[in-house]
DNA sequence: CAATCTGTAACCAATATAGTTCCAAATTAA
DNA sequence: TTAATTTGGAACTATATTGGTTACAGATTG
């Protein structure tokens, strides 16, 4: 369990939910399709709700909703939402503040990190909840071709 | 410690080692710069070794010598050699191959992961060793000029 | 009122990171 | 030859994160 797979446990609710708009799902279906527990969906979903994405309705027949159109969640946004962090990491302490390199380097090293990770931000922008629906789609009408 | 600094401090090392290519630099020497201990540099130093940046030098007087020109090693090179992982994280459990989502998320999101990372590494491959320590320098000038 | 579902707390097992101590082997220099 | 230095790596530890699990209060439905 190195990295957390928040954000593609988060997709993974996203894009069942624009399945069905209509009815309230419940974690313990989304569990079931996921293959994990509904705690652990409902943490996901507490922050998608927190974010907008979704609402909640307690009680009998209740369950979760889609707040938005599926083509205006851009898969940044959710990775933001998932607050996943960065995928480079600084120093755990300090560099030297006595060497030339260890007093620039998080300075230096910022700036190319930050550059690299807008551009994986900008790649992600550009698909959005909807694309990724009609993506499974197409997989399995593939899939029921071969069968 | 939710991410591996390997990248960060790898990059440090390689800076260090940048600014002198004449005598062998120690792990001791490097850590003092990371402020961190050897035997933690030197498991970076000998990943490094294994993919052709340094080369190492045992007994008195020894230590570590860079292998490339600084502005032959470009950042996703690095990256590709502390065997970061990907920053996506697909299921723990695989999904139920059951629900029409289960069973095609792991591909969808597969291709949409796989280029968001090229996007980034792309953007890493632009800058080069010899890149940052240059700007280490005008950090430094920098900084002079305001005290 | 019974059944259902959210929302959250509490606890746990597994894993990764990196800090620390230790020592054999290689190399240098005296 | 001997002492000092340095790599290379094993072994152990503290800490943090992840996600699985149980439990339960509160809201809602019928």
């Amino acid at each position: 369990m190195n990295v957390s797979t928040r954000y593609t446990v988060a997709l993974h609710i996203l894009i069942l939910m624009a399945t069905d708009k209509g009815t309230p799902m419940t974690s313990e279906f989304i569990a079931g399709s996921v293959n994990t527990n509904p705690v652990f969906i409902r943490r996901l979903l507490g922050r998608l709700k927190d974010h907008g994405f979704v609402e909640s309705q307690s009680g009998a027949r209740g369950g979760w909703l889609l707040c938005k159109s599926p083509d205006a969640i851009r898969l940044s946004d959710v990775r933001l939402a998932m607050e996943e962090g960065s995928p480079f990491t600084m120093h755990t302490q300090q560099p030297n503040p006595a060497c030339p390199v260890g007093r620039s380097i998080q300075g230096v090293l910022g700036n190319v990190f930050a550059r690299a990770e807008r551009a994986m931000y900008d790649d992600l922008a550009k698909s959005t909840v909807a694309d990724l629906l009609e993506s499974v789609y197409k997989q399995n009408e593939a899939r029921q071709n071969v069968f």
